[in-house]
DNA sequence: GTAGTTGCAAATTCTTTGCCACCGT
DNA sequence: ACGGTGGCAAAGAATTTGCAACTAC
């Protein structure tokens, strides 16, 4: 159900400086590309240059601390995030383009589940990142 | 099947310095603990002080690059390797000591592929990490 | 007004690298 | 012998932090 990011920030009670509004309004349209830090600092500095990469690193974590937003590591080594307004899933990341793709796969989960109980664990949380090419994209094997 | 470090690094042809025959050593008694670059240098030094970490830094990687060790990159931020001689598997992430749990689920592997190719994408490699509790141990929940 | 924020640069953490002496084959 | 290696310390890349000035509430 759509709730602007800014409102949940104002829900939060998090002090909504000029900084934090560039910010959120560029996650607002960004988020579905999971951008890391650098690209989310290249977009804020276009609406205003002199925020620091520093804020953006600082607000990015707060927000995450807050529950609104949800850090990922993908193979490239750097953190990229993505609103945690959806329902859980999964990523498959497009080699080719470097797109991410989400799904959620109720099957696997509920497997998992089963396993994980089997080995005598509960799942706290966990992560599956499918790294593919497409197949009518010329085969690169 | 269970062929040496040693053995392996022999046929890929690789000049067996001291210093790698010791980090090779500990790799053949350490790698099911998944060790980060740290423990290894700890455990490397205690047999000869005189290695660098730098040298553990270069070695992992050779054995990476020659398909000797894989290289794993859990939620902690730190690398950490296992030897690439057993099956594909998956980890089960123990939050409560950090061990880690190795499993194959060949059922939640076909329902990938599936998956996958429904999205129109072929499977190069994936990751699937499930950190978890012990049931037994008390519910911090 | 005051505590929370920011920018800047310096610090951290993990990993890589340039350089020159050194050692395996 | 000679080209691949190792040690060291400096360089990198991503991220965090100390501090003094600033601003939202």
């Amino acid at each position: 159900m759509r709730e602007t990011i800014l409102h949940k920030c104002e829900v939060k009670g998090l002090r909504m400086t000029g900084q934090r509004r560039v910010i959120v309004q560029v996650l607002e349209t960004a988020h579905q590309d999971h951008p890391d830090v650098e690209a989310l600092y290249a977009k804020v500095t276009e609406i205003d240059p002199s925020i620091s990469i520093a804020t953006v690193y600082r607000t990015v974590k707060l927000l995450e601390e807050a529950g609104i937003l949800i850090r990922n590591e993908f193979a490239d080594g750097r953190a990229r995030y993505e609103t945690a307004d959806r329902e859980h899933h999964d990523h498959l990341i497009d080699l080719s383009t470097g797109k991410v793709i989400e799904f959620c796969e109720p099957e696997i989960e509920a497997l998992q589940e089963k396993l994980v109980a089997k080995l005598g664990y509960k799942i706290r949380f966990h992560r599956l990142e499918i790294y593919a090419d497409p197949i009518n994209s010329d085969e690169t094997d």
